[in-house]
DNA sequence: CGAATATATTGTAAAAAATACAATAATTAA
DNA sequence: TTAATTATTGTATTTTTTACAATATATTCG
């Protein structure tokens, strides 16, 4: 390699997860309390600098794996920040992904480098480290335009749900609400949502019915030039 | 700084960008002929490697000032690619951008690192070195997606352009066929493309009007829930 | 057991948007 | 003047979106 590479080859590359969560009070995003330094006993979003011998891809995964202990989770690169300043230690620039979980599914699962885990409704984010408030800003707004066109909003459902949280969660995201008929129509027109025959247990009222996604008719779908829209 | 820390700041991070251009025979891409190492003598995206004291986007921007010599280009940052062995010299992480430009406007501006620009249609791009071909794959993907959802395709055509220009241009990204009549009506109604007034010149048979895209209308537009979708 | 309470479920008419389809207009070249 | 070439325009039909409220099914409480 000639001399005048080496100048380059002293940067660090880290990814940052901003992982969502659903429930009933809303949407959520997964904070880490850090144990290190820099910035040690920030909440910070969780991430990791890269190590040499690890593709990208698989670092964000490993990341979320370690966080969560959970598999085949729904996972996106968003955006790459690099601003010069943007970490004290030196030239660092950072993968952010976001990724979407079913918050049934999560159990604290303490990683080396996190001594704590919580979960921040998202109007409720504080003072973040680095420019993680940025990137959180930039996931949320993504999921946003993400979740109109793609059918990723089952990813933060349980496997089984109810027609009713599923305009919940459409309606919390995209901050809008949509006519109980309508919404109803167009979902079940789609035709990847299939009833289970189940119904809910243990509420007051009447118990609504159970649905799942199909994601094998919604493939079979987009390959005859079906759009998802909403 | 921890000794720890030390082993990660061994990367090095590039900005690759796919450059867009548009005339009457279709869709191409702007591509370098290497003048240098690593791959030199092979035609390949254009790019560059980072220094440390350089913001991530400004060195993007300069990448593409370099290359044409023009301003105020439509860029955007779209994706990372971070293989281990994707760069003979070391671990390099490069972040893609893809940029439009008025290929009228565009005249070789050869910068120290680009022996010769070319522009390649998009059907006829040769073997690139490193990932630059699934770079290059990728990009074609986002610029269709892109481009239904956002007024971006004027960035590939003149300031003053008749529809059947407008319609074409769409086609062949799209790889589909409008109707004349409905592809008209549409793009009328959204009202941010205005008619200059004026006609073409030098055609050897009814000359069309010519239009222009007016971003302050369609900005306003936005504001007010609009969306663009074609 | 009946009534109160709470949420789930469903249809229809009107308006808007998308689609399918072909004749006429304006220019240059011969 | 005619031929050739591309530009421009309207309408009827179908599909999709929208607006809107009554009935159904469960539990809890008296």
């Amino acid at each position: 390699m000639d001399k005048h590479f080496e100048s380059y080859f002293k940067a660090a590359v880290s990814v940052d997860n901003v992982v969502f969560g659903f429930d009933h009070t809303g949407l959520k995003v997964l904070l880490i309390y850090r144990g290190a330094d820099p910035y040690r006993n920030c909440w910070a979003l969780p991430g990791d600098l890269i190590s040499l011998d690890t593709n990208l891809s698989d670092s964000a995964e490993k990341v979320l794996q370690d966080l969560t202990g959970l598999d085949q989770i729904y996972m996106e690169q968003i955006h790459t920040f690099g601003k010069v300043d943007r970490h004290p230690y030196g030239r660092v620039f950072t993968v952010a992904y976001f990724a979407l979980i079913k918050i049934e599914d999560y159990h604290l699962h303490p990683s080396s480098w996190a001594e704590e885990a919580a979960w921040f409704p998202i109007g409720e984010i504080p003072d973040l480290p680095f420019d993680h408030n940025e990137i959180l800003a930039f996931a949320k707004d993504q999921l946003k335009t993400k979740i109109r066109r793609q059918p990723i909003g089952f990813e933060l459902l349980p496997k089984h749900f109810t027609l009713t949280e599923l305009q919940t969660l459409y309606e919390s995201i995209l901050e809008t609400e949509f006519d109980v008929r309508n919404f109803r129509k167009k979902i079940l027109s789609m035709d990847f949502i299939t009833d289970t025959g189940l119904k809910q247990t243990s509420v007051t009222h009447r118990p609504a019915k159970l649905f799942k996604y199909n994601a094998k008719k919604y493939n079979n779908l987009i390959n005859t030039g079906f759009a998802f829209d909403l």
